[in-house]
DNA sequence: ATAAGCCATGCAATGGTATTGCATTATTGT
DNA sequence: ACAATAATGCAATACCATTGCATGGCTTAT
């Protein structure tokens, strides 16, 4: 388990230290998008600063993405496909769950080609779908 | 003028008072979206807080729509249509600007329709749309 | 093997922001 | 005009991202 991640750590050059290889196996539990906060509670050891600087690290070398889904704080989550480094723009669609307060990536489920006014040129789009998830629907 | 104004919070039960005519005022002369910050700058004698509160209310009697565009600060715009109360969402796209830092509303582009896994019901959406607008774009 | 240099870590501190409590002031309805 | 209600302003709180700086550990070259 532990060389699969030191592996995937290594794939994007990233040196896979201690509490790198903590808080990348905390990513890979998960099925839904965590906080700064949510990482500080799972990880009892870790300074919060140390987390806060690994999240960069990842998301520069394009190991996770962070999502900003309108509660103020970001949440991050790992890159399914290959994403390099300047371009892993999480051009899918992210749903939050006004119930569980959880935060889905949606990987299979693009964005659509949006029209824009002319002259306004885009780069990247950020989609937030809020309702209620499959989970808390019951 | 003022009395045009007046009319407007007085359609959607807002008290006309001097701050809030104040507040409108300024929104009223914008083509972008304003954050908090923004409109305390404009306007020297007011208090940052009864500005938070003045558009709260404002948001809550569906005369503007507050916008998380990623920057982790809200941005405030006029409602175009007739948003009521419990349903404005703003189902337009809105637009960043990465060179002046600045965000459009786009109410005449609509968010299409986006297919969901099952399970997921929707209720908002925010669409955001990064790039260089008009103005940048010369 | 040792020393130098780089990288990661942790602590402390800073700054910005939203948010609430409470007392005062303004506004509205009678 | 007066009482009730709402709005305002000040103070304080709390949370979060972000940076500086010093320490420690690992790598590399000599």
């Amino acid at each position: 388990m532990k060389l699969q991640v030191e592996q995937k750590l290594a794939s994007k050059k990233i040196n896979p230290t201690a509490m790198r290889i903590l808080v990348l196996e905390l990513l890979l539990q998960q099925n839904s998008a965590i906080s700064l906060s949510d990482i500080e509670k799972g990880l009892e050891t870790a300074d919060r600063i140390t987390i806060y600087r690994t999240l960069k690290t990842f998301e520069q070398n394009g190991l996770i993405h962070s999502i900003e889904d309108g509660t103020g704080t970001p949440k991050y989550a790992l890159c399914v496909e290959d994403c390099s480094t300047h371009e892993h723009y999480d051009m899918h669609v992210h749903f939050y769950c006004n119930s569980c307060e959880e935060t889905f990536c949606l990987p299979d489920h693009k964005i659509p080609d949006i029209s824009l006014p002319t002259g306004f040129s885009p780069a990247e789009m950020n989609l937030i779908v809020k309702g209620i998830c499959e989970n808390c629907a019951q």
